[in-house]
This record gives structure tokens, C-alpha cells and sequence, in this order.
DNA sequence: CGTACCGTCTGTAGCGACTACAGATGCAAG
DNA sequence: CTTGCATCTGTAGTCGCTACAGACGGTACG
């Protein structure tokens, strides 16, 4: 009885409610065929089933933690297909983890740098501020 | 006598072998007014000084440093108008600086899962991949 | 039944910071 | 003089959205 209203799916807003991800969004992922096209209403507005709820929180799920798109939409063919290789999902995790790793170790050298530059740097009204003198003559 | 090469200025590509910056980014720059426009010579190509030279090469290590373009601006718009504020290039690579921190802060977290989603999987060709039951589940 | 009003629709353009062409010249060495 | 790399302009593409404009859908209230 109460399922009444879920017979009748979801909107558009409601998925981005439940999901956390914009309208506009959700429309986009449709155009570049990551979630498929969802019935109408009569009226033209999309409905949408608990299925494409799953499917939209795995991708926002995803985007989350860094994938790309198009790595999202590489495991979403696997499941699509019925052939999620455990194999091939965990190598692009563990590669994606190595990214993440690296930038990491980048962005920690740039906060030793920056560290550095600022503590150098009498913040008073200087001419020569170090900072400066340091972007320009490292 | 070896001067005379200098003043012919450097042509372009000699601009991005110095400082590292793609011939195209360096287009780019002037194009935004992020770089002044150079002398030409009578055939149209550009004529760089050494002082574009180090403003190109401050441009680059900010770049490196993360700093934004909106940001190179504002620092190099003061040392135009030879009115560098120290405190306020502090302030802006301080405000840089806690940018970095909680982007790394960011990266730890989903080091963290991804770790976490990796250490379940079984790497073997499971048909429950614990990776995808994860993104699907969580 | 009308009306108000939010939700949703399509299509297009913008963001940041480049990068990648195409097709036409410049210029220096042999 | 020719060869051939360097450089020129202008435009369009990248990624992952986001932000409109202007028109229509759907529902609650009177």
C-alpha cells in the first residue's frame, strides 16, 4: 500500500536528494550514458527506479573516493555484463591507491615548501618580501 | 660580444626551454594577461627579455607551488606596482598552505578506504567482488 | 475548476588551466 | 635558393561538472 508512491518511482529530486547529487548532475551522467535512460511520465519527467538509486550511489560513492569517470564507468560494465572480474577491480583500485599515494607525497612537498617560504617572511611591511624573492629567484 | 645574441631577445622557444613552460602555456599567459606582450620582430615572431624571462620563471614555481592563476595575478600585479605588501603575500600562502594541509588531510581519508577495500578482495575471480559490494553497500 | 507555485524540462555556455590541432608564415644554415 | 624547423593565429577539445534562460509538468489549496 505505501508502495503506491515508489510504484510511481522516483523523481529527478528526489534521486538527488537521496543521493547527494545535483540535478544537473544526475542529467549529465544520463547524457554521457553513465546511468541509463530512465522512463517518462506522460508529461516528459523522468522516473526513476530503485535500481538507478543503487546505481547513482555507487557513482557518487566512487567519484568520492577519486575514480574517474571513465573508471566508474569501466566497473559499471563489468556489473552490467555479469562479469565483474575481482582480478581487474582490485588492480585499478590498488593503481588508483598509488595515485592517491603520490599525490600525497606531492602535496607534501609543496607543504614544506610553502612552510618554509612563510616562516622566512618577517610579515611586516618589507620592500623585499622573501616570499617574493623566493618565487623569483629559487 | 656573446651579448649580441641577448639582444635579440629570446624567440619563444627558447623561453620554454628555459623555464620549462609549453610554448602553447606561454601563449596562454599572454593571451590572459598573465604575461606582457613582447616585441616582435619585423616578421611577427616574439622578441623575450630577460626580464620576462624571470617573470615566466616566477610563474612556473607558483605554479608548482599550487598557487592559482587569480593568485600568480594578484602577487605579480604588486610587484608591478612595486607595492609588495609582505603581510599580504603571507597571508596568501599561509591561506595556500591550509589548503594543501586539508587536501592532504582529504588523500589520507581515502588512502584509508581505499586500503581498507583492497585488503577484503580476495584478488581472485570471484563472482561478489567485495570492492563492488562495497561501493554498492556502504 | 482555476490558480499559484515549485519541480522539471531542453539546450547551451561557462569554469580552470591548459593542450592540440590546422594551415600559413618566418628565418637561419648549407 | 632551398630545406626544414620555429613560430604564427585562431579555434576547438579536455574533465567534471555548474549555471543559466525560457518553457512546461504536476500538485495543493481555495
Amino acid at each position: 500500500m505505501a508502495q503506491i508512491t515508489n510504484a510511481r518511482g522516483y523523481p529527478i529530486g528526489a534521486m538527488s536528494r537521496e543521493t547527494g547529487v545535483n540535478i544537473e548532475t544526475i542529467r549529465y551522467y544520463e547524457r554521457i550514458a553513465l546511468m541509463p535512460k530512465p522512463d517518462r511520465t506522460a508529461g516528459g519527467n523522468r522516473q526513476y527506479t530503485r535500481d538507478h538509486l543503487k546505481r547513482l550511489a555507487f557513482i557518487k560513492r566512487s567519484r568520492e573516493l577519486g575514480f574517474s569517470i571513465e573508471e566508474i564507468r569501466a566497473m559499471l560494465t563489468m556489473v552490467d555484463q555479469d562479469g565483474v572480474s575481482c582480478g581487474e577491480v582490485h588492480a585499478m583500485t590498488m593503481e588508483h591507491l598509488n595515485s592517491v599515494k603520490e599525490k600525497i607525497r606531492h602535496l607534501k612537498k609543496l607543504e614544506r615548501a610553502l612552510t618554509a617560504m612563510a616562516a622566512e617572511c618577517a610579515k611586516g611591511d618589507v620592500p623585499d618580501c622573501p616570499i617574493i624573492e623566493t618565487l623569483f629567484d629559487a
